[in-house]
DNA sequence: CACCTGTGTTAATGATCACTAACATCGGCC
DNA sequence: GGCCGATGTTAGTGATCATTAACACAGGTG
């Protein structure tokens, strides 16, 4: 039968719930240096009680990296759309991003670290959603900078995602209004340089 | 008996091999992601034969992330003594650190993301290493940015790590050559921006 | 009330892992 | 030539892990 409204939500509520907490947990020890077990505990149940919402292990990170290459690239497209200009569509850009970044740092460093970890059909898939993304921020920053190639822009652009991801490693080093104008600036600048120093 | 020159180089080779195996493997797939038997494999020996050079896996990974962590520390300060001027010295720390990052992406990669996995005694030397590191472009830093706090410098540069560690993730999109212009452009322009947007 | 579905439990099970033991080989040195 | 230290080997060993099996129980629905 099919699933209704209420069922859904209950259901995708635990399931995040799970999510959450496996963030965490692998953003600070990775996939492979935490157990079903452990899993289980933080979320307040046991460790095979997992099984009656993810098929296992590697499906669970999947799904998580799934969902967080799916919000970035589903914001980046929108945040484009909205945009009056290139300069305007590449500063909601780094906006987004940075506040991503700062709400959800463990889902951030999991994001880039774990796709390895991730079997075969799904890693497909997030890499697409993952270069899409990119994609987004390419096709902006080429407007911006119409005498760059696309592999210096691409390149560009990756290096910025460096430094905006490195956030979770430099938490609480500062309060977060000014993290947020910081790496605004410190990003701004990277991706705008024309390269002569200044 | 005290061991002989030949002998500290021929025991230096293999123990440097085996770091550097190691190195591509935990970067790739997470020091709890690789097997002893695995790490032998990759030097051409079985398992067991490594604990002639190590005492356990926690070690193995102590003495790569010590390792890094004392050539990042020196070469650091060295560059900073020899410096003329604190934009001089910047410079000379962004070509130092681009330079390690492209010749040693396995090591860069595993020295940010493992620190985790080294047990205590060593974890310590590990992170004063690392944050003698981050003072030194800091205390540099200061003196091109007398209107910055050290709190903000310190966040400043760490997210510039983070752009020029991204390397390893992005390699091979674009020429070793234009690779190192473009990080030292970006990294510059992002120490050293003044916030007003262009 | 009977049943089904969602969600949980504890107790295997087989694989894999880090590490140890016992033994081999080989090159240099007295 | 015999010893010894460095460096291997293979065969355990006990721990841990992901996963499965078998069962429990609650809430809603027929």
């Amino acid at each position: 039968m099919a699933r209704n409204v209420t069922d859904h939500r209950r259901f995708g509520t635990r399931r995040t719930e799970i999510l959450r907490a496996a963030a965490t947990l692998f953003a600070s020890r990775g996939f492979h240096g935490v157990s079903i077990e452990e899993l289980g505990r933080a979320v307040g149940t046991s460790g095979p009680a997992l099984y009656r919402h993810f098929p296992g292990k590697e499906s669970l990170l999947a799904a998580m990296l799934l969902d967080v290459s799916e919000r970035l690239a589903i914001g980046g497209r929108e945040r484009v759309a909205v945009a009056t200009g290139p300069r305007e569509a590449l500063d909601s850009l780094l906006r987004g991003h940075i506040a991503f970044a700062l709400e959800e740092p463990a889902l951030i460093t999991v994001h880039d670290r774990e796709l390895g970890n991730v079997p075969e059909p799904e890693r497909h898939r997030i890499r697409r959603l993952q270069r899409g993304y990119l994609e987004e921020w390419v096709r902006v920053l080429a407007e911006l900078r119409p005498d760059r190639g696309p592999d210096l822009l691409r390149a560009t652009v990756h290096a910025t995602f460096g430094l905006l991801n490195s956030t979770p490693h430099s938490a609480g080093e500062l309060p977060e209004g000014r993290m947020v104008a910081l790496l605004l600036d410190m990003g701004s600048a990277a991706l705008l340089t024309d390269g002569r120093a200044p």
